[in-house]
DNA sequence: GATTTATATTGTAGCGCTTAAATAAATTTA
DNA sequence: TAAATTTATTTAAGCGCTACAATATAAATC
């Protein structure tokens, strides 16, 4: 049997609460029993039971971190931006994955909150319906929402915008006349502003926005890029230049299939990226792409998270990070 | 306030008791109360508070997967068939990694069992000392070890000298005289397994081991790779093939470093990886490599610590895996 | 030195649930 | 129909901790 606050007692001569007192570093303990507590409790090596403190103080200690997919490369690094945050986090964190659950994110939220007791919740999606965020705000268990912009709840989202105007901005300036865009088929608000990027660096420079140039992919995989490279060059042979806020990973894609049809890249057709990924430094030629600072995203989410919790900030709050061009070989 | 069994127990005109054996779906309840007591539940919604449980049951109804770091796609790919089973799994994962932590493996865990009271644990690491994993076994809580063999704890790990053994014999059977092997620097029992494998394989074809042609690197990415495939160079510039148990981003790194510098992989330079990381694929050419089958160890490991939990297995049990040699173009 | 104030400790209740023992109701057996 | 057995429900205690009110002790004020 583990050892428990009354072993510390008995043997300390005090009470149950007085023990409790000293662990918890409450005021108005004698120096004297602070001490001879501690070194009981060090002797019989007690830890306290997070359980039996979680249901008399109604806080579990614990953060539930909900993403869409641990095979997406952007939301792992996400998590390791949490998890290697600075901070000494007293809080455990719980993860939980909705790709092939039936439940939607906000009946698990609801339900970690409720049966979990989940002190609060960092949600990673960028797909998570309007309608559906209402339900996070009402259990009244705070909760940060990560990669999406959004005024009900708290969030850490990239300037997704200026990324995507950054990039196509720079093809413009290497002289492309027209500059083909490949977005990811799902209506989000991340894929909207980096659409809108695109439309507003056109404009900057005096080019028409041409809805034809613009390819959509359903999945993010390499195979998705490989097609839409022969989309393209079936829809519009002459493209020299495509952005891909779509991701990485169909950029590479579309490099592959590129090199396989003896188009050179950068020289016959220059591609930027999106996220960084690790492959895009793998990938010959290796990716120009858009990073986004996804370490600092986790970061700045917990960090977050823990302030609200501990009572330090309260009110939304929304922290815009911003992307940063990386230029490499494909562009 | 949330719902409790109470208010349940009044609203049916019971006693909690009753309620509480209702929803645990205990025996000798009469179906007339049971129906309404649940039809009760669910009107208010009820959720049992897992924590209140915890502390009645003495369990927390959490698994903790301990990893060395989450930016390890190996890892992650782990972890990701962890939470991927297909069972119904009715624990709640937390996460801990420990680089960059003061506390050991075992201090966690010892930690984790008693402050959090951590039904079961799941350990991903091949480093952890054998003296560590004594005070697993002692604390009492089922733990798995995943990624080494070891008689201690119960163990999922895969064939570590076959998978080199396989991928030492093919670069043999293509013709190579002496092949080169890059194995991580630290001590841990599958690079030994792997090593010796690639001894196996030496000797079943005749060829003496010759201890200069195997090259340590100390860390296992990309930038190591293109280190040592300078190190070959100087140290043994006749050198056609290249094993790497290293894993795959330092045979990425080999792969990179030998384009730059013109010599042609596979013609010149047979390079074969481990693991069979995404990045495999990305690579030209892409990467021979030895599979590791990551999801099914994860897969595995989930199942056989709930197993366990539930009191269907008992006994140290050990599952084997196999590796599986993928040739793609780099030998 | 009596009174107020501050400091230290204890007693008690309760967090929301489970569980074993006790009781009550329904059913069977002799 | 009373006794024995089975089935259904309740009572009560307890999991290990915190928190608040109450008490006891020490220090400060007049």
């Amino acid at each position: 049997m583990p050892v428990t606050l009354k072993d510390i007692a008995e043997k300390a001569g005090v009470t149950a609460a007085t023990v409790s007192m000293v662990i918890n570093n409450k005021p108005n303990i004698s120096e004297a029993t602070r001490k001879k507590v501690l070194k009981i409790a060090r002797e019989l090596s007690y830890y306290p039971n997070v359980i039996a403190r979680g249901l008399a103080t109604r806080k579990s200690n614990a953060i539930g971190v909900i993403v869409p997919n641990l095979a997406s490369s952007f939301v792992v690094r996400i998590l390791q931006g949490i998890k290697s945050t600075n901070r000494d986090i007293d809080y455990t964190v719980q993860l939980f994955d909705t790709i092939g659950q039936k439940e939607s994110e906000s009946q698990l939220f609801q339900r970690l909150a409720r049966e979990r007791r989940i002190d609060g919740i960092i949600l990673i999606s960028a797909l998570v319906p309007e309608e559906e965020l209402h339900v996070f705000k009402d259990e009244n268990v705070p909760c940060i929402l990560v990669a999406r912009e959004c005024d009900i709840l708290d969030s850490v989202f990239v300037n997704n915008m200026q990324g995507a105007r950054d990039a196509t901005s720079y093809l413009i300036q290497k002289g492309h006349k027209s500059v083909a865009c490949v977005i990811c088929d799902k209506p989000n608000v991340p894929t909207q502003d980096r659409l809108n990027g695109y439309k507003a660096a056109l404009q900057e420079n005096g080019i028409e926005y041409n809805d034809s140039l613009v390819y959509k992919t359903d999945d993010v995989a390499v195979d998705n890029g490989m097609q839409i490279f022969d989309q393209i060059r079936a829809q519009a042979p002459e493209t020299t230049a495509v952005f891909v806020p779509a991701g990485d990973m169909v950029a590479i894609g579309i490099i592959k299939e590129a090199k396989k049809q003896n188009v050179i890249v950068p020289d016959s057709l220059a591609v930027v990226g999106y996220d960084d990924l690790p492959a895009a430094e793998v990938i010959e030629p290796t990716l120009t792409t858009v990073r986004q600072p996804k370490l600092e995203m986790g970061d700045y989410a917990i960090n977050m998270i823990v302030d609200k919790l501990e009572g330090r900030e309260s009110g939304i709050k929304h922290k815009e990070l911003h992307t940063k061009f990386i230029v490499r070989e494909s562009a």
